[in-house]
DNA sequence: ACCTATTTGTCCGTATGTATG
DNA sequence: CCATACATACGGACAAATAGG
């Protein structure tokens, strides 16, 4: 379990951290039960602040990636298995958008006025 | 051509001016050489400021939707035709998310990190 | 081809709220 | 909880393109 960020990036940090355990999730390095590092190691591993990462773990959680518990610390949830199921679909589509010269930003906004 | 904005919503003006547009050229309602009301009359019929449409067209010509010359105002562009040939694919792969529990929300999120 | 009035987007700054760490 | 940074929305002045005479 290895979270990486970018101090030089201007994405959040916070979105940084949560990308990048979704991004595990997606590729099947995480599987529901698996539990994430505690915040605080997070924290200290990468030199940021401790309500950064917990910001980033609160957003997982609103979307039902992984279970937050009091001093049991974040899971991977059952409902997160989904993502790598559709993970293969994501990728075709963003693939043959990007061939019409649409980009992944461009698809991402499609895909959210979708719902409206 | 109808612009329309929710006050009451959280997200940007801007941003819904502009995801209006989106939708329209998403569902074939605008075509490329379409005109877009001027940002002056955008701004006065939804009283909104002026630069507050400007800005929602700037983006739309960021993702090479529009072109935008002054004197001339908003034009769909030739680009902006690929919109409509995936807009299927990408209502397909919403409602299959859908059908696992993830929502267009989640699942642009993952649009995203796939250029990461 | 010329002028000029109108239309239209661009550039300057400012106030206010929200997010960030 | 707090200081700062950023984003949003607004306002006034400006300059390019256009249309009509």
């Amino acid at each position: 379990m290895l979270i990486r960020i970018d101090a030089e990036s201007s994405r959040p940090l916070f979105e940084q951290v949560a990308s990048s355990v979704r991004v595990d999730i997606l590729a099947g390095r995480l599987v529901p039960g698996d539990r994430l590092p505690s915040a605080r190691e997070v924290a200290e591993a990468l030199d940021i602040n401790l309500h950064t990462v917990l910001r980033a773990y609160q957003q997982l959680r609103d979307e039902k990636l992984v279970d937050l518990r009091r001093g049991r610390g974040a899971v991977v949830s059952a409902s997160a298995a989904p993502l790598a199921e559709i993970a293969s679909e994501v990728t075709e589509l963003v693939r043959r958008a990007g061939a019409r010269g649409i980009s992944p930003a461009t698809l991402a906004a499609l895909v959210s006025e979708i719902e409206s």
